[in-house]
DNA sequence: TTTAATATATGATATTTGTCATAGTTTCCG
DNA sequence: CGGAAACTATGACAAATATCATATATTAAA
């Protein structure tokens, strides 16, 4: 089992706040494991007791709505810690995780990881600062769910994907998702998300290949309407 | 002026978790001052360089959208701290905040508290764990803008505020807001919230006294559409 | 490989919501 | 007090989006 000290990935979250013999302990009492595609990590309302510090993979976190609807409110990748928020809280998630992509994760115990939070503040504060980053995006989608249309929405995810995650040699977007996952991002039916995914392609503002999307003409996608 | 250690205010925020020494300095270096209703307290982009805690009075926060429209964010009351975000990630503000009322503010300014973030794991800690209320709240409001009609919206609005800040002797909502407002929380036409509180009147779910506001039926609001 | 299941696609139609126009009401100041 | 400005109200219509039906394509399973 690899441990967190030579683990690259820790660069990218607040785990590399801690001190070395913080870091040791904590590489001592993690638990790795392999996720499969599709499988749920974890379902809303559940105690998860730690947190999750993603090695591999994609995974979206979503939230079900009244009507019955999953509302996907964001996705995880590689280097992204996830639980913070419950664990600091010390409450039940308010999110189901689940992989869009095989995953190799590392699972943190909450106990172990609550004793750093009250005793080092620059990894407290590297938790914050995460959180306050992921905040603001909240507030931005907030405004876009409420002032956008669906087309610009789709836009944006789509635009979003690409800034965020990147593509592949050829193009094309590297998470890959599928129409209902779209809609569940954008927060309207399928079928609206098929109709415009259409239209921007007859527009040749994307091409596409199966599931796999490739951005054309981001320029116009930016000012959609 | 009054000092931070007599002040009842700060039990309901993270300035509660600084030690005494702590709370003599910032209670040294802090200035308050009187906001009248309608003022801009701060505008999004503006480097506010500190903290506010809200000793008196509401505002509003809100974010513009591209269309030139304001979305409400989030209300700001008695007791809460205003700025902790953009302190933690030494950015620009990414809202605006407007007073709703005559408001007494106090303001610490950013290089005081950012001493403590960095020595204090209790003080971090406590307003980690606030954001990560506010994170969990923005994931819901996402869920519903994306999810719920306006109706049901607009319903779920007048039920926060109720539960959240409370009524006055004759059961009105304590947060009275114009139209437009709450058109800027539900993210949708002014007409349309007219509309709907007026059918809300005539199904007897509200009633109003001018802008004032009094929840009848809170159980049919609960379960709209 | 063939079949079944799932995902994508598209049309027709209903519903929701936005926009524009206009009028009545309240609030705020000079 | 009186008049302007802002807010509330309502109708008519347009635009956006959801829903339902059905067809086709793609993927998974037997």
């Amino acid at each position: 089992m690899s441990n967190c000290e030579q683990c690259i990935v820790r660069q990218f979250n607040a785990l590399k706040s801690l001190t070395k013999e913080e870091l040791t302990r904590i590489s001592n009492c993690k638990t790795s494991k392999t996720i499969s595609k599709g499988q749920l990590i974890f379902d809303e309302g559940e105690h998860i007791n730690g947190v999750y510090c993603i090695r591999e993979g994609i995974c979206k976190l979503t939230k079900l709505s009244a009507n019955g609807r999953d509302q996907i409110v964001k996705l995880v990748v590689r280097g992204d810690l996830m639980g913070q928020r419950s664990l600091v809280c010390e409450e039940v998630t308010n999110l189901s995780a689940t992989a869009l992509s095989e995953m190799k994760v590392c699972f943190i115990p909450k106990y172990e990881i609550m004793t750093d939070l009250h005793e080092n503040p620059e990894f407290t504060l590297d938790i914050l600062q995460h959180m306050a980053k992921d905040l603001r995006e909240a507030d931005n989608v907030i405004v876009n769910m409420a002032q956008k249309s669906v087309k610009q929405r789709l836009a944006e995810a789509l635009l979003y994907i690409h800034s965020a995650f990147g593509t592949d040699a050829a193009g094309m977007l590297t998470i890959v998702l599928s129409r209902e996952d779209y809609a569940n991002i954008v927060g309207t039916a399928t079928e609206s998300i098929i109709r415009i995914l259409s239209q921007f392609k007859k527009d040749g503002l994307i091409a596409t290949k199966g599931k796999q999307i490739k951005l054309e003409d981001m320029a116009t996608l930016r000012n959609i309407e």
